[in-house]
DNA sequence: TATATTATTGCAAAAACACGCAAATACACG
DNA sequence: CGTGTATTTGCGTGTTTTTGCAATAATATA
């Protein structure tokens, strides 16, 4: 078996099940220890994955529970900036959870008079803050993991919207692969999202460029706006650059 | 199970219910008391929890007064506590918003198994903390006042909801005219609240008590239980007590 | 205060790891 | 084709990490 094909099938092992053990693959792959241990290097030194004793873990599985905490709240307020400029008086806006899009509602100016749709409770609370904006929430099956609201009923009422503009978050973006999540109940809820919206922008802290999971959102194409921390010009935005992706 | 998985799990118990017990994390992670002990005190060096005797505690829940800036606390737990030996396992719960429900909510049993809708973001997301509770938000106008959905979509769900008990805050009682309110659109819900569900439990602190407002939601008669903070045959239920209220 | 629970410390075994080395293989180039 | 170079892989060695155990100390709860 070829180096190249080792690295994909740990790489599939990783979206699969978000982790890997050594042992196990030393036993799949049947090579040595060593071997493997060098594979996992080469893909911590490509930035594709994490490397933990005993194992390596997706880098998005990291962010399970930083969700949860602060992290990366610096990077998130940064592109909750950037965000802020695409929203205007009177649009329609429909975004999803997570702290980034909390972080950037946090930013919004305070005379700001508009209409938010949203699937998070805790987005909910903090647009209504705001006095000229109009708030409705999603209702329907509340999801412990992510804190939005999912299920057939979110997707029925989303097709009954039209909004100027969706803002997501992403647990993984990759310029050939496009949009990918792990849970088919998110995947599902965000093609929802999608396609209520006529323009749809991507908030992405770095270290989620260029990971691709199991199951696909949509393509690269369908996304309109892709907003993360980093300067237009580093060196990892190149790929998107040239995807013709605008970048914030 | 990897070290980093174990972290994530702790940190995820620990962001979800404010604090862990030693032995509880024993059980769940089925390793040794030693090992629990050695990544609390990992997670204490980065920063991430703080330790206690027996368990661990959230960071965040230090820093966060919310709880103690809660108005007349101590007489929502004791109401609370009383809500709680209403709610079996298997039923069907419907309830409003307020703190009174909030503080409720965080005196559930842990392992109880039941199905919540309720109109409250935030009662949501506490109920999200219990694994075995199935939380179901019902979307629609969010009000910046009571943050509670509200309006005609709201009204419509419920409609198609049947529950075995609906648990309520309320801004008035009184034992002629019933429970009142004086915003039309809460009136409404109230109402629509009421109708879809067999039995009607009502938390109420002591102050609001023999009020009555311009809005008439229902009769006494429409409710099944009253609960307060009050002992049973406190001088100011005397009048509840006449009218065959089942008072907790 | 007495008792049970929880912490701390040091230790040892097992597992995982890093490093250098050498054999095998693939590749480049005259 | 032959020779020199680079890459890949596995092995041996010593090191580090992880984990559970036992003895002792500290702390809660009655």
């Amino acid at each position: 078996m070829l180096k190249k094909e080792r690295h994909d099938f740990i790489m599939r092992q990783i979206n699969l099940h978000n982790r890997v053990l050594t042992s196990d693959l030393v036993q799949l792959l049947n090579v040595s220890e060593d071997t493997i241990r060098r594979d996992l290097q080469e893909l911590v030194d490509e930035n594709l994955l994490y490397k933990v004793h005993g194992g390596a873990l997706s880098k998005s599985y990291h962010s399970s529970f930083d969700d949860s905490t602060v992290y990366a709240r610096d990077s998130k307020i940064a592109i909750g900036k950037k965000a802020v400029q695409l929203i205007k008086d009177g649009m329609v806006v429909l975004t999803g959870g997570g702290t980034t899009i909390l972080e950037f509602v946090k930013l919004l100016p305070q005379g700001l008079s508009a209409t938010f749709f949203t699937i998070s409770p805790l987005v909910a609370v903090e647009l209504a803050k705001y006095n000229n904006i109009e708030v409705i929430l999603i209702g329907g099956l509340f999801s412990k993991n992510s804190q939005v609201t999912y299920g057939g009923q979110v997707i029925t009422q989303l097709s009954e919207i039209k909004a100027d503009l969706c803002l997501m978050g992403t647990s993984a973006i990759h310029p050939d692969e496009g949009l990918t999540d792990t849970y088919w109940e998110i995947n599902q809820l965000k093609k929802a999202m999608l396609a209520c919206a006529k323009k749809t922008a991507v908030l992405c802290i770095s270290e989620k460029l260029d990971i691709a999971l199991r199951l696909r959102v949509c393509p690269i194409e369908s996304i309109s706006y892709l907003i993360t921390e980093l300067d237009l010009d580093h060196e990892s935005l190149s790929r998107y650059v040239e995807k013709q992706l605008n970048i914030l």
